[in-house]
DNA sequence: ATTGAGATTTTGGCATACCTCAATTATAAA
DNA sequence: TTTATAATTGAGGTATGCCAAAATCTCAAT
């Protein structure tokens, strides 16, 4: 089924919509670090900057929807429905994010705010027409994989930068970054550590100390916990 | 005061957005035809799709932000800050527009609801963009001009080919037309009647008969509602 | 100038969506 | 079993909309 018949069936609010996508993100951040498919009330309400109660409520509309499945005192899953009506979003997002820097001219710390606003006021047709300008692209500025219309998501298994240990010999390619805070973004774009360079990780100070990255043409220190957002890949070589 | 700054500080609601927006268009429409600058509470509600209590109810609250001044039973019109905010809009609305079917691809029979969500969840510096791309342009697909960032609006003196005298040795130029309807946009299209092309009026049948005009390749017959949208200027020759 | 019919506008009551806060209840760790 | 944490409930607030009754205006006829 086309999105656009999907989003006007269920005529679902741009509020309903956000809490969908944040749903969707904060259980891909859980399987990435604990195990579980559940997302909890507290942290849907801290992710979308509303009351707990606020959450419950919206929740139970979703569930009503059957976009979400809610064993309540426990947390919130999305059901197959739900889960395509976010990939919908998460797809109109990126698609927008990677316009916005290589059609609009934006810097890939600027479109985040903006893309979260256009997101729900786009059309199937515009969609598909900027997927066809950027030649049907499967990454967004960031890194973060671009759902396919069809709602398949896929990437290459990667790993923190922080989770790997030195060697001179070993090349890695920095394939995304977790953050979307424009400050950080702008700090690794002057230090050139965006997706698509070629890094090797040269030492780690003790006691949770810096890592030092060696890129092709420089080296710099970079702190744990920029190293915990940097998702890497082995390169050739 | 740039227009980021304006909207922010109002915090206007999407729905106020399109109120001020439509007393702007309201108001342009009865001073091209009658003389006056109070629009009715009926005609709101009707260009807006609502019922005329919730109109006075908007109005109400625009009216205590100072974008408009009411005039119980007689009607409503915009302070100096309300048209700088609709101009603003209308100005995202038309830069829209314009981009949509010059860049994105889209026809200008396509592009009218698009821009109208569009307009409310762009930035101040995607407008800012998308108006350098274009080249500052004056008008939109229709040939309705675009306010300039300083919310200065202007344009030539226009009538509407139906009030134009037959006279096969007078040329016209189409600039504008008055009409979002996709249907008639598309005939307009297919008859090669869009602005910036030059046309003569040949006759006109009697008793509010078609209208016999004539482009550089073809002639064809409209009726006297579509001469009445179509808005020209006395052309050189 | 006055009047009264008809049209327009406002008012007031109600509905829905989304939010907050505070009180209550459930869960799970100590 | 106790206690801390988390989630839900319920009351209440704001924004926007609808409808129908009441108020007001307009304008033509006297
Ligand atoms: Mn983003
Ligand atoms: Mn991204
Ligand atoms: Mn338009
Ligand atoms: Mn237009």
């Amino acid at each position: 089924m086309p999105k656009s018949q999907l989003r006007s069936q269920l005529n679902l609010s741009e509020s309903g919509e956000d809490y969908l996508k944040a749903i969707f993100q904060l259980r891909e951040e859980l399987r990435r670090t604990h195990d579980s498919d559940l997302v909890t009330t507290n942290a849907l309400a801290a992710r979308l900057g509303v009351a707990p109660g606020s959450v419950t409520g919206m929740v139970k509309k979703l569930a009503d929807l059957e976009l979400v499945t809610h064993a309540p005192y426990r947390g919130v899953n999305l059901t197959e429905v739900g889960e395509r009506l976010a990939l919908e979003l998460v797809r109109h997002h990126r698609l927008l994010e990677l316009y916005l820097t290589r059609v609009v001219g934006f810097r890939w710390d600027e479109v985040h705010d903006q893309a979260d606003a256009l997101e729900h006021a786009i059309s199937e047709e515009f969609e598909d027409r900027i997927d066809e300008m950027l030649g049907n692209p499967a990454y967004d500025p960031h890194g973060d994989p671009i759902p396919t219309k069809e709602g398949q998501i896929t990437g290459p298994e990667l790993a923190p930068l922080a989770a790997m240990i030195p060697d001179p010999d070993r090349i890695y390619t920095i394939v995304r970054v977790l953050t979307q805070d424009p400050t950080l973004l702008r700090y690794l774009d002057q230090l050139r550590l965006t997706p698509g360079t070629h890094i090797r990780l040269m030492a780690r100070a003790p006691f949770g100390g810096d890592l030092r990255v060696a890129t092709e043409t420089a080296e710099c220190l970079i702190s744990p916990l920029i190293a915990g957002v940097m998702l890497v890949m082995h390169s050739g070589h």
